[in-house]
DNA sequence: ACCAAAATTTTACCGTTTGATAAAAAAATA
DNA sequence: TATTTTTTTATCAAACGGTAAAATTTTGGT
């Protein structure tokens, strides 16, 4: 009868105290005594029917495959923070779904007694969800806007992220009272050097978390189309390897900031370091995917909020 | 701030939980926490996920004595297909365990590609059964019930199995709309000459596989329980030898269909041949036992799906 | 748009179940 | 027999499931 199912035994036990336990729903006590063993033994069977994957736990629903795509993104790449929400194939929208998910985590750093400081970027997306943030009260914080929104010719973009922040979550905020690009490293320094400045530019390295879109370069990038840059740079820096952009800092295709060239006329208030904060992505779509593989490749954002079918590109590369 | 399409959110975030619980093995204190909600709430999501079905968790190891018990029935009583599932001692219910094995066994004929055609009959285990199968799309596949669910008094009993069917596999679905049991041989046949109802008895008649319940007889059976049958003709019934039922077909004690009696007046779709299709039996506990047995030795199902005890004993007959 | 009723959520509490640890006992191995 | 490994016993803090009252939100009627 027994010739040698010692392994093949333990197996078996562990798979029956498994079953006891997690489909007929019976306590390890009650396992125990149907099994004639100690609860502890009952208990270690349990476990190791769990370790050694013998019940399978399978979630019939949309969602799981969200989360499961954010358990590894966060992995993969090792972020802070990951959230996928459910890809929406018919809907050409680049914020559907992303803005409320980010809404939610801003909340939920707004929600927190002692006070932190917030920087956001801007952009469209940032823009989209902002205006899913509920009405809050939140003296104890700061928000600080990481980068201006004004254009090449001086007029301010449409989409105004630190001031509509502030509008409904009422909190002291410092807007960044430049533009995006200015003509030299040193008009920068020079600008950087004013005292409403400097505080924003303090303020920032010293942000809890921070929220930013990620820009896609090309003919067609928002950061043209916005009136941001001109085209004829934009093909300069396209030769110069750059792929992607956040707060106007540019990035190459392994997410290192490009030397030299325009990254020294960007005026935005730097990234704060990432081993501290959490600087959360917020992109989806197919035209933001390779900016987003090389940011999170470089580690210039350390947490991700995007939808299923970019998180599936972002996994399979 | 819109911002909610409650309805469809309770679900999600049930999923969710149960996601964090059983597949990530967070504390309901963490999801509470991550989802901004209190521990309460989480425990209510994460058993909502259970109560809803959402999670489910399989056992796929293949534990040697229950293994060794399928082989010897197999063998035994000449089957297609044998499947044993651990006893729980203790445990009074009747489908627990075998409804897990069923739908894994349901899922590996529509996970086949060529088209096939599955038979269900109906009753308590058969519903149990298909509430554990996990959403699918088959349109290649077509489903068709073998029996109807309509009393005798002309409601329809509360399990609803070729439907609830449909709504998880998404195949096209042919449901038998007629009685168990009709009031004479002719009206029988009258009936069975409506299209529809000819359409069915077609497709029971070319089914690949089909899978059934086991009814026993007796004062307690649930053929009287649910109103299917009147409590003097099962009186009758007993008198003339019948031990058990499957579809309604009532059957001696060697499994040899009875002749004349009430079976003249069964509107269920006869079973297929049994060289060709596989007819598998769900059941389990004492009560099955004498139907169960005189069922297999009469060839009228060639495939079971019970658990050790009752296995035990159509071995040791 | 308002108020009242109903439903849900939060807060608080309690007994049971669970996972983990350490020492004693038993079994297996050399 | 001595040594190693496993199992049992005992104990404890954390986690869990249930209940009940208070607070909040939703619902429905006016």
């Amino acid at each position: 009868m027994a010739r040698k199912p010692e392994n093949n035994n333990r197996l078996d036990d562990a798979a029956r105290a498994g079953w006891l336990y997690y489909v007929a729903g019976r306590t390890q006590d009650e396992i125990a005594s149907i099994m004639g063993i100690s609860r502890q033994s009952a208990q270690r069977l349990v476990s190791l029917a769990m370790a050694e994957r013998l019940v399978k736990v399978r979630l019939d629903h949309p969602i799981a495959a969200c989360l499961e795509a954010a358990a590894r993104l966060k992995d993969r790449y090792q972020l802070k923070y990951a959230d996928v929400v459910p890809s929406d194939p018919g809907s050409a929208s680049t914020t559907v779904g992303i803005a409320e998910a980010g809404a939610a985590e801003i909340e939920r750093w707004l929600k927190t007694a002692e006070p932190v400081v917030l920087a956001v970027g801007t952009g469209r997306t940032l823009k989209a969800t902002i205006d899913q943030l509920p009405p809050m009260d939140c003296p104890q914080h700061r928000i600080v806007s990481l980068t201006g929104n004004i254009r090449l010719d001086g007029s301010a973009a449409y989409y105004n992220v630190i001031f509509s922040m502030a509008d409904v979550i009422n909190a002291r905020h410092f807007p960044m009272p430049l533009p995006v690009l200015v003509s030299s490293p040193e008009e920068r320094e020079v600008l950087h050097k004013q005292s409403l400045v400097k505080m924003a530019l303090e303020l920032g390295a010293r942000a809890d978390a921070v929220f930013v879109g990620v820009g896609e370069l090309g003919a067609e990038a928002p950061l043209c189309e916005d009136g941001f840059l001109a085209r004829e740079e934009m093909a300069g820096l396209m030769a110069a390897g750059a792929v992607g952009e956040i707060c106007g800092w540019m990035f190459d295709h392994d997410g290192a900031l490009l030397t030299g060239s325009i990254n020294e006329r960007v005026a935005s208030i730097p990234l704060p370091p990432r081993d501290r904060a959490s600087v959360i992505g917020i992109a989806k779509g197919r035209r933001k995917h390779e900016a987003l593989r090389a940011a999170l490749r470089g580690g210039i954002i350390n947490g991700l909020i995007t939808d299923e079918s970019t998180a599936e590109y972002l996994l399979k590369a």
